[in-house]
DNA sequence: ACCTGAACACCGTTCAAGT
DNA sequence: ACCTGAACACCGTTCAAGT
């Protein structure tokens, strides 16, 4: 079948599948993704650069999805409401993160988000030359959370005696659960801190 | 040459080797491991089960080398040595992050450094079932922190206009640089944030 | 016990050939 | 323009064969 009259194939029906089958659990990758599309790996590069690529609009679709209005506002609000909206993304697509993780950032909407959060930053009051710093931080958390989410159940698992950690696991909350706590815990906690960083400033003035 | 009289290989020489050759910034695998080692790549299964139990003998390694005894002291001094060390190990063996990320943490050293921290957290007053949630807050944070080492320079790339983003990202300090600075305005934040945290929980007494 | 070599089922990517 | 099929250089893992 070469050639077919109407295209198997295109970008969007490429990206579709490829969230699909992530998220489905299953391994990564362009022939098993060709798979799923009933085609041959090599079809897929008329459409699309490789595997790299593909990983990106991976990147653009979830976006497209969580990350559709720029939240406004009080800039601890913007904050708040910008790391949900990534921590409920990476929460409902924990297995695009290994893949997104550690690649540059080039999709619009992305881009808009954290251009979004550095002006509600500026506007703020932080200075010019600390608000990069302030964002990478929020993203390093947002990340490091996703990652959390990403992990299998038991990220620590003690082989021999421990002097609290083992006990603590014991009774600790699960999976989501836990995760989920220790993010709106860390949320409060950074935001706390922020605003004391701010106050601070503000006196100095 | 088959079965040498004196064996090639142990556990020992393949973390070496693979250590060696993730920082040296090839793509760590199986068979361009056993490629270094000068053997075939099923010789390696005589000593080690696998893919995965290389990359945690790599663990190992880093972490005999960064975390080999306990802070101890004030509790908040506890944190900021565990996460500096941490910080220092990402930053010197930053290929190693993608691969260790996500994977069950057996590695008894580095199980010991978690349970120091919870001790440490307990002992300063941080109630029982909140501790593991604070220690999962640190992880994350040098975890991202960790993966923000290992991306690529340019994290952001932004291919039209900004409003923010692309005019302080054009005046931003690169690399390790601005992610040092992060990380220590980071650490700065959530020591402070714990310290009220504690002192909130101690006025409820 | 510890190595090799062949084998297997996978990868991601390129490219000539077909319509 | 858009698909196939063959080909290439890789993966990680298993296993019989050799000493």
């Amino acid at each position: 079948m070469p050639r077919p009259k109407v295209p198997l194939l295109s970008a969007d029906r490429i990206a579709d599948a490829a969230l699909e089958l992530v998220d489905s659990g299953q391994p990564f990758g362009v022939n098993a993704l060709a798979r799923t599309l009933g085609v041959t790996p090599s079809s897929l590069y008329n459409h699309v650069r490789g595997r790299d690529e593909i990983i990106e609009l991976i990147r653009g679709r979830i976006a497209a999805q969580y990350l559709p209005e720029l939240p406004e506002g009080a800039w601890d609000e913007v904050v708040a409401s910008t790391l949900r909206a990534q921590r409920r993304m990476y929460a409902e697509h924990p297995n695009a993160i290994p893949l997104i993780v550690g690649k540059t950032i080039t999709d619009p909407l992305v881009i808009a988000s954290y251009d979004n959060l550095a002006t509600g930053l500026l506007d703020a009051g932080f200075p010019e030359d600390e608000v990069l710093t302030v964002v990478a931080i929020l993203d390093s958390f947002a990340l490091g959370f996703g990652l959390d989410l990403a992990s299998p159940d038991d990220i620590w698992q003690p082989q021999g005696p421990t002097e609290t950690l083992g006990r603590l696991l014991a009774g600790a909350e699960r999976g989501a659960a836990r995760s989920d706590r220790a993010f709106e815990e860390g949320l409060e906690l950074l935001l706390d801190s922020l605003r004391l960083r701010l106050s601070r400033l503000r006196e100095a003035d």
